[in-house]
DNA sequence: CCCAATCTTCTACATCCCGTAGAAGACTCG
DNA sequence: CGAGTCTTCTACGGGATGTAGAAGATTGGG
């Protein structure tokens, strides 16, 4: 459903990073520090990846103060943790499916969520 | 990495619910029956959209019999599996990832997932 | 052995998503 | 109220996808 392009990450990346709002300009600011490829952007182009964004419901704008400032909807982990619901959900035998992810995981993850299993 | 497509995404369903390899035409036929929209493809269509999920690596075909016949590389439950990783290994905090992923599964899967870490 | 039926490959087009941004309209501060 | 700042609108190019006809390749029946 919410797929992101590579630019879309990358702000995603940036909002994610910072538990304030952020306008766009510092966004665009700190996209040009970050990108290894360092490629200045129009400070339009971030406004509409940003309006993207939140039509996928991934950001949300603070319309009130002038200059707009964006944040993420959701954390980076309880987003990733959707897409991987997403995906799960997209099997019709899901416990196979978790057999096979529980196969490729590593021994630290496996204790991780030995962990989190056993306390619930 | 690997985004389907909606016709993508039914072919593959035809595909990963046969063990036996199909002919287009074969895919062409169990699709009209399947698809809610019941839209007639012709067979030229399930052929590209083969030849697309052969380029990307889903989709096998033996070119020695003559109508050529198609299988998944490999099953849905590995694939969703390997697509739940990609999601996971795009967050720093993989730890995390999984809490917040254990924390929103259904109580018969946490058992699943219970068993399946404690022989291991 | 050759042709018609069958099958595959090539080419093509419309649409949508994404990266990218200028032009034009809206707002704010001095 | 005007200059500077910010947002919205509009737009375009490229790639992915749905869709399929045209043309080339293959094969079985006669």
């Amino acid at each position: 459903m919410a797929s992101l392009g590579e630019l879309e990450r990358s702000v995603m990346d940036q909002l994610w990073s910072t538990s304030e709002a952020s306008t766009a300009n510092e966004l665009r600011d700190r996209l040009a520090q970050s990108e290894v490829q360092s490629k200045d952007l129009a400070v339009t182009t971030v406004l509409t990846v940003l309006s993207r964004l939140e039509k996928k419901g991934l950001v949300e704008r603070e319309r009130g103060t002038r200059p707009h400032r964006y944040r993420a909807v959701s954390t980076r982990e309880d987003h990733t943790a959707r897409l991987m619901h997403e995906a799960l959900g997209t099997a019709p035998d899901r416990e196979a499916v978790l057999a096979r992810f529980i196969g490729s995981v590593t021994e630290a993850e496996a204790a991780t969520l030995r962990r989190l299993l056993a306390r619930g």
